[in-house]
DNA sequence: ACGTAAGCGAGACGGTACGTCGAGTCTTGGT
DNA sequence: ACCAAGACTCGACGTACCGTCTCGCTTACGT
């Protein structure tokens, strides 16, 4: 009666067996480095379940992966005890190890393709948007302690800082995440003009 | 006797074959947009040859994108003769517009895949060089001028436009190449220090 | 329980697509004339199926075939009833009509190919064992008739008889299948020595 | 001016090739027991000869198999010294034998399909003609010597006979090429009648 | 002696079929 | 209604030959 508390008839779906699809996905993903190597037939031998149990549930593989990236929740630094470059740097550090990260890095570059812009959407949503909206707290904090400029545009700065760190991956090495980190917001920081 | 002027015994690759190929290859890649979707088969299909034709050339798809896009020279705007600040704005604008374009954009996304390290590294040789060397040695003059900071990192700086373009598109109706390409520069350019 | 009726797990394979298969390779054959000539794209296609269901079930070509051809059972004439001559030469009528046609003669040639012994073996077990049998039966029954010499070598005189409607097809406006029999049993049957 | 020993203009064509195309036919034949399993280009490959210069000559596989088996002209045994029956075993072990060669047996089964109707007009023109002449020779003595009786048909002794040595080869261990031999041809000579 | 014309080897050409793999769907018996 | 298993059709993969077509070179003749 509850539309809540009810239940649809038969056999309720088994977490266990989602569980194990999406942590499947993700594996194969981080050793394939691509989503185009990494097979349905792959993900469900991997997670010891049939092919319809995907289909079911998805309807195909980039809504799954959409799925499987949004359960990753990369965690916050703590911001806000330390000057306004100093939590600039913390996250972005994070961000530049997450670029030389097999899993993160197909994440990333999923993300970029242009053939499925509602998992871009998604993947933003609940994947980026927590940090998106770290760093706009940041600088409207650094804006109000003036330790900014006023005229910033934030989204501009998570722009090229995000960008920065995507495009600055060297080979092996190169600079640590941290150097590399603290070189891009640094440039930010001070600006280019004499 | 010359060993530049001899040839190989036997009919020679046929160089229509060659440009036919490339040619369909990147109006296939502009049309599905993603180089997981367009087939060797399409390919030879499209550029009515063989597909022995095509293995003969390339072991994979992967080899023949990284010549197909290495076709690609953007043309430089015209440099130098405007003020730093206009000319990285110049450059920047064509990077955001080729962001938009479905072909390009698929080349940058195959150029970040983990996957293929030496085509990325062929692309960025053949095809990005010209352009970040056009932008350090702007960089380079805008220093000699005092234009800008002695101490800046012209490859970060690179890193920082390039991907803040490639992070920035947005969907219709945003805002135009140009708009995005200077709010990117000046960003960069005053820095967001106080 | 009973290791005969429980059945191995998944979907079971089709014996729709089966027939159909089988089906089709033999309309191929009699068409084409030549195992060679048919490809397994066509049969496929015919058969309106996938290749893999094909491949599911057999390793190639040639062990397709056999169980095609095993599906042939020709008819025997009623035997027994008749002098032993006329019993030889209904036989015999039958063998060299099926020289004269495509498919059946098909089937022979495959049965001599060299490459495929078990084939051979198969062939032989599943199709001409009837025949051959009943050849011999009648032979022996001649024997204790009285009707031929008790020193004939059955499988000679198969040999013989086989061999000899396989080697005497005419081109178009020869002899009657049944004329052919008639003068190649008589020849057996009356021997050469003056 | 004569037209016999005029040539025609440029170089000649070269005997070597042609003698090495035949050759190499020959010898892939009777590995590969099969024509189907022969290709050209292995043809080609073994004679160390260009595609072309095969293709030049003949325009496809059959008409170069007829022309490779019609070089193979299997020697007769000394006839007419002997009984007619000794002269039949003497000949017919020789059928026999050739039915245990690679070769010889995959000629016979080209010889035996239905689709190039022309080749084996021209192997019986050329390969067994000789040797069908011969038995019919034999025959016709045999009966002017009273050996054998006047009605028998020449071409169903010749028929049955080496359609029966064409069956009645036997996996390893089976009788020798004269004994099956001399089974045959008791069985034909004396028939089967009581 | 030299030009012309056809042959030569090599190997690329557009095709067709091969046998394999994965996509997404369907069909079993059993949970 | 779910599940694992494994069938289904379809289409792309990369390979092997087909028969044809260029290449540069060779061979033989008629001038």
């Amino acid at each position: 009666m509850d539309p809540i508390t009810s239940r649809p008839p038969g056999r309720p779906r088994s977490q266990r067996a989602e569980d194990a699809i999406l942590r499947a996905a993700l594996a194969l993903l981080a050793e394939r480095k691509n989503v185009a190597e990494v097979s349905i037939e792959a993900i469900a031998a991997r997670a010891e379940v049939g092919k319809a149990t995907i289909y079911r549930r998805w309807p195909g593989k980039e809504e799954l992966f959409a799925d499987a990236v949004a359960t990753l929740r990369p965690p916050l630094p703590e911001l806000g005890q330390a000057p306004l470059r100093d939590d600039l740097i913390a996250i972005f550090t994070q961000v530049c190890a997450e670029m030389d990260s097999p899993l993160d890095r197909a994440v990333t570059v999923l993300m970029m393709d242009q053939t499925h812009p509602e998992i871009v959407h998604r993947i933003k949503q609940q994947v980026l948007a927590p940090r998106s909206r770290a760093v706009a707290n940041l600088l409207r904090r650094g804006v109000d302690n003036g330790e900014i400029t006023p005229d910033v545009d934030p989204e501009a700065v998570v722009n090229l800082l995000t960008g920065g760190a995507f495009f600055c991956r060297r080979p092996a090495g190169g600079r640590s995440a941290q150097e590399r980190a603290q070189l891009l917001v640094d440039t930010v920081w001070n600006g280019i003009r004499a």
